[in-house]
DNA sequence: CTACTTGCAAACTCTTTGCACCATA
DNA sequence: TATGGTGCAAAGAGTTTGCAAGTAG
């Protein structure tokens, strides 16, 4: 491992539990790990690219197949998710947020949100006409935003 | 224009309106463009590469990159539409075709379709709440079929 | 000390683009 | 005949992988 500097410091209140739960499973704590994860609460919807530049700015030893591999271990354990809110590439976000769903405006490609209780009704009835559970966290919606609209 | 058979006779109903709607913008009416709708019209939920394939069994003279730009023009010119159904390829099909939504299980992979109007009382809202016009077309709702949830 | 991780570079997939030739209107 | 369209090959994003060297536990 090259040059990392140190280790960002323990910042969310979950933090005492993800290490657990890396450990738990035969991972380790490593900082590289530490700075993506800081980067995902820290940037909301950001690009593998994006996180990995973040990371880049607090340690120069950081290298992109680790931001990528790094992100599938997290989403694996539950840490993070991954939605895809335009064509090209999909953007992470701390699991540990509060959910929500995004509405992508296609003449803008503004990105808004919308609190995931507007879409309970759907949710149920899809559970109910056809059995099938709904990953809200997962739902992108696109459309036309108000200002783009008129 | 290398060796391309027979275009394939004119088989759906909207035809006449298609070439109609190329000459109205300048296009030309070429073998390879009727190929390719044909593919999507007949395929459903084709990745490029699939309507290239379906294309290639028709006729060798077809090039993956004449794909990718006629499946471009088709949707400008609203004959087509896209969604993402999954990570990497998008998926094509007709916009003449009855609307749908697609419904993708994360566990096997399979796609279910629902009738739109399922979603009419969200789409409401969203606009009510929002002033967002969704566009349900490209709708995707990603989660867990009813056989893998048991 | 040992197995898990990382960096590096090369490979891969999917998509786009430049250019000369070809065919539609 | 005049553009617009196509094939071909090369270039580009974004992502994955093999392997030797490094390190957490």
């Amino acid at each position: 491992m090259s040059p990392v500097r140190n280790p960002p410091a323990a910042s969310t209140a979950a933090d005492g539990d993800w290490r657990a739960r890396l450990r738990a499973r035969g991972y380790r704590l490593t900082p590289q790990r530490q700075f993506v994860l800081d980067a995902v609460q820290a940037l909301e919807h950001a690009t593998p690219d994006e996180i990995f530049a973040h990371v880049r700015e607090r340690s120069a030893g950081v290298n992109l197949s680790t931001v990528y591999r790094t992100l599938e271990l997290l989403e694996e354990i539950g840490l993070v998710t991954h939605t895809h809110l335009s064509h090209g590439a999909p953007t992470y976000h701390s699991a540990t947020v509060k959910q929500h769903v995004h509405l992508v405006c296609r003449a803008c490609q503004q990105v808004a949100e919308v609190e995931p209780e507007v879409f309970a009704p759907l949710v149920q009835r899809l559970h109910a006409d056809k059995g099938f559970t709904t990953d809200v966290q997962h739902l992108t919606v696109f459309g036309i935003c108000q200002e783009c609209a008129s």
